[in-house]
RNA sequence: GCGGGGAUCGCCUAGCCCGGUAGGGCGUGGGAUUGCUAAUCCCAUGUCAGCAAUGACUCGGGGGUUCAAAUCCCCCUCCCCGCGCCA
């Protein structure tokens, strides 16, 4: 959620950021909605000191014996009256937050404008990028084995075996391990999550697309460890000392993928489940642009250390998520199919998260309540990296090295 | 799953029976004072709007009764104790 101050004081910066990002929108209605939802808190306020006044007055009046018939008669006005000015504010209040709701973050000075991904803006290259002759479906061979998957539970599901399995673990331990080299704090979420929680995270309109319900009850299956992540501290208000709050969460991900019909339909490299270790921070606002940088070059080591080529962007306004301020994204480069692609996603989310889950801080008990800002940022999605590894690491004899950092979380050095 | 007991402003707690401005302690912040520390004393300390004066909201969540609900009634969530089941 943004500000709402911007609403009132710079409309036209927010009509820039819908038109960058290509969003329709109907700010006008949500402009007039506030300022009617202004009035209604007046009006509200106004007939609500009016009962507690009158209420004082009977209970004084009782106090000292004296008769309150007529006192009671007048509140009994004030309370009906009451009563139809708080339904009418029901009803704006819960317009006015859908609309709110649904606005996309305000756009960082440093994003690129563009319509999509061809907009998007490289900042950097590591590693070679030479093409080798196997895809990762064709180099995985016996160790993957799609078609009984989708027998069992359907397209874009998947059973791993020996050497696979034993690369996606190896992968999640020392991705943690990493991790814990910088600080963060290991943290395994619930992954299911009410709807709430759920909201916090995402904008409406990407429940329909990614989320899995559990049928009859208030639980979602989480996409990321993210939206676990920003909920864990939903209204709070958190000592400034202990900022930044760095997590480290490991989970599976769960995702429908339902808009995306005919793309990346072969192999494990778009998938419905997968496990994933996840960069979460909570910062001060002046603070999240550092760590920002610092969550991408944390992400940056992990791939080097692997030796998988990459090359970093900035993601474009149109192609970014509406959560998000500024994207980095890591493409990891596919030996077999001489491209790169989405490996890690490094987002500022900003106070955008905060708002919606109501998560402030304050540095002395005293000071005003402020709210934070919340970064997130893949460090490894096992499901892509072993694509990449399968790719890049793969030999003329069918088998696969085992980077050197996982040799021995594997007891393998090559599969 | 069954029976019983709970949820109050960071923590602990009073108030609930008997409806009428949510009180105290600890902790925390600021200040005073004394060689230092400690101790002591004063002020502040739920949230929101406001420059402020003020005002509104707030007793796990949602309904209801009432002129008026922390308090009475109903539903839900979570926690504790006992029993049952269980990786």
């Amino acid at each position: 959620m943004i500000d709402p101050r911007i609403i009132r004081e710079r409309p036209d910066d927010i009509r820039h950021m819908l038109q960058c990002r290509a969003v329709d929108y109907d700010l006008d209605a949500l402009v007039l909605c506030e300022q009617e939802r202004r009035r209604h808190m007046a009006d509200t306020d106004r007939l609500r000191q009016e009962r507690n006044d009158c209420g004082r007055t009977i209970s004084a009046s009782k106090k000292s014996g004296e008769d309150a018939g007529l006192l009671i008669k007048h509140m009994k006005v004030v309370s009906a009256r009451l009563q139809v000015q708080e339904i009418a504010q029901a009803a704006n209040e819960e317009k006015y937050q859908k609309l709110i709701r649904s606005i996309p973050n305000m756009i960082h000075d440093t994003v690129p404008v563009g319509p999509d991904d061809t907009a998007n803006a490289e900042t950097g290259r590591w590693g070679p990028t030479d093409s080798k002759p196997g895809n990762h479906i064709s180099v995985a061979g016996d160790l993957l084995d799609m078609e009984r998957a989708s027998k069992v539970a359907g397209s874009r599901f998947y059973y791993l075996k020996d050497g696979l399995v034993r690369l996606n673990y190896a992968l999640l331990s020392y991705a943690l391990d990493h991790l814990s080299k910088y600080g963060y704090v290991l943290v395994q979420p619930p992954y299911m999550i009410n709807r709430q929680s759920m909201e916090g995270a995402i904008i409406a309109e990407d429940f329909e697309d990614v989320i899995y319900k559990i049928q009859d009850k208030d639980l979602y299956m989480i996409g990321t460890s993210e939206h676990a992540m920003a909920a864990m501290h939903s209204d709070e208000i958190i000592d400034g000392k202990t900022l930044p709050l760095r997590y480290a969460g490991v989970s599976p991900c769960f995702r429908k993928e339902a808009g995306a019909h005919g793309t990346d339909q072969k192999g494990i490299f778009r998938v419905h489940q997968f496990e994933k270790v996840e960069q979460f921070v909570y910062t001060k606002p002046e603070q999240s642009w550092a760590e920002h940088q610092r969550m991408l070059c944390i992400s940056e080591q992990f791939y080097k250390s692997l030796e998988i080529p990459y090359r970093t962007v900035i993601l474009s306004s149109g192609d970014m998520g509406k959560v998000a301020s500024k994207t980095y994204d890591i493409e990891a480069w596919m030996a077999g199919q001489s491209a790169y692609r989405e490996v890690v996603s490094c987002s500022n989310c900003t106070d955008y998260q905060a708002r919606r889950l109501m998560i402030r801080y304050r540095d002395r008990t005293n000071d005003k309540p402020q709210y934070l800002h919340t970064l997130n940022s893949t460090l490894v999605a096992t499901t892509r990296t072993m694509v990449a590894i399968m790719e890049n690491h793969q030999r003329a004899d069918g088998h696969i090295d085992i980077p050197k950092p996982l040799q021995s979380y594997m007891n393998l050095k090559v599969i």
